[in-house]
DNA sequence: GGCACTTCTTGACAGTCGTCAAGACTTTCT
DNA sequence: AGAAAGTCTTGACGACTGTCAAGAAGTGCC
């Protein structure tokens, strides 16, 4: 059922425990695009495995359930996109730079990324009706709003104001402005991702200035 | 299958069709508290019926299939929320009177609503990845948008000065803050819905001043 | 080679799902 | 009253779900 290690044999344990973190990664990945294709609702354990190269059988050997499982899931999404932002902040130099850079970064990540991002929109919401993932989730959310906190309070710094908003409200405005581009992104408009930018980099601009 | 109207019964066939409509509104009320509860993953037909005085074989009668139930649920969903602060618009004598009373109305219906909101979250993000919902979803979307510039050009009108934003962005904005205010609420924070109430009127005062 | 252990496949289980057809019950009209 | 139309229940169907157990296949050690 759960992994077990060879007796006395601790030379090769830790290599084994490493091949199988790094399967259970790998099977995590499939079940990530599996679930960033067809959403939450939809997304079954036989059909995760078809999208790997293993039977649907391995998946109980690697995770002890379907809860187990999306919640693996979530994690290694977190660990992917909570420093999205980041080398923007270190590198740039300016304030425009900043807001340019994050502003691009925002509409290159709806381009690039929108099948995870409309994942993300549905595990969070996910957990507004199942307890199971709630602990992950709000630890993400709270993962990204101290990640636009930092855009933003750097900004603040580079301008020399002080940001008019507090984290959390920062954060909504800006999760609010994405998640529409992302409704309009997918269903086509092809000038969210510009749309996108115009209202981040505008929207950065008015938080740091005093009303 | 589809209801059959008698031959030439021209007197009563009005009324069957209203008791016809009727009874779908009655079944959709049902389904709705379902979903409103479960949430679009979990709720089958069977439990819809559960929480109707009926049997599940009914449903069949009366919608064609789930997505046509579902899309009926959507649009009654609609009616009754669409014109929610429009008497407020409506009364309101001056730019604070109308700040206040929109704010609170938010704040209201978040402690009243929530878990209807979570719904409409939840059928918006299955819009996603489901072409079905996706055409009366973006309408629903519209509606509401167009409902939030109401109250933020009213508001610029009593104010005196011109709105700083599109309809698009200001709603984009106002539906990032109660998405966030929604979540909090429903993990237990209680100061959520004051909260909200305090970034709405912040907002909408920043909305109208020039930048 | 034989052995211990890990890894993976296969097939089955009990349950649930949407759908539908057959028929019973109810209402309405003549 | 009897016929007809409308309404609802019951029970079944095939398909799909998460889970698990039995055993095959693979791997490394003596």
């Amino acid at each position: 059922m759960t992994q077990v290690v060879g007796k006395n044999q601790e030379r090769i344990s830790r290599r084994q425990v490493d091949k199988f973190a790094e399967r259970r990664a790998q099977l995590a990945a499939s079940a990530l695009q599996t679930l960033s294709e067809l959403g939450y609702a939809r997304t079954s354990l036989r059909e995760i495995a078809q999208n790997s190269e293993f039977s649907h059988g391995v998946l109980h050997y690697y995770f002890r359930d379907k809860v187990e499982l999306i919640t693996y899931c979530v994690r290694q999404y977190k660990a992917e996109c909570v420093t999205r932002y980041d080398q923007i902040v270190i590198t740039a130099g300016s304030a425009e730079e900043l807001k340019h850079g994050f502003g691009a970064a925002m509409a290159g990540t709806l381009r690039e990324d929108a099948t995870m991002h409309r994942l993300w929109y549905d595990l969070r919401n996910q957990a507004l009706f199942e307890e199971s993932f709630r602990d992950d989730v709000l630890e993400i959310d709270q993962s990204l709003e101290q990640m636009i906190w930092r855009i933003v309070s750097h900004y603040a710094e580079l301008a020399g104001s002080p940001a008019a908003a507090s984290p959390a409200v920062a954060y909504a405005l800006f999760d609010g402005l994405f998640q529409q581009a992302l409704l309009r992104f997918l269903t086509g408009r092809d000038s969210a991702p510009a749309d996108l930018q115009a209202g981040v980099e505008q929207l950065l601009e008015r938080l740091v200035t005093p009303a």
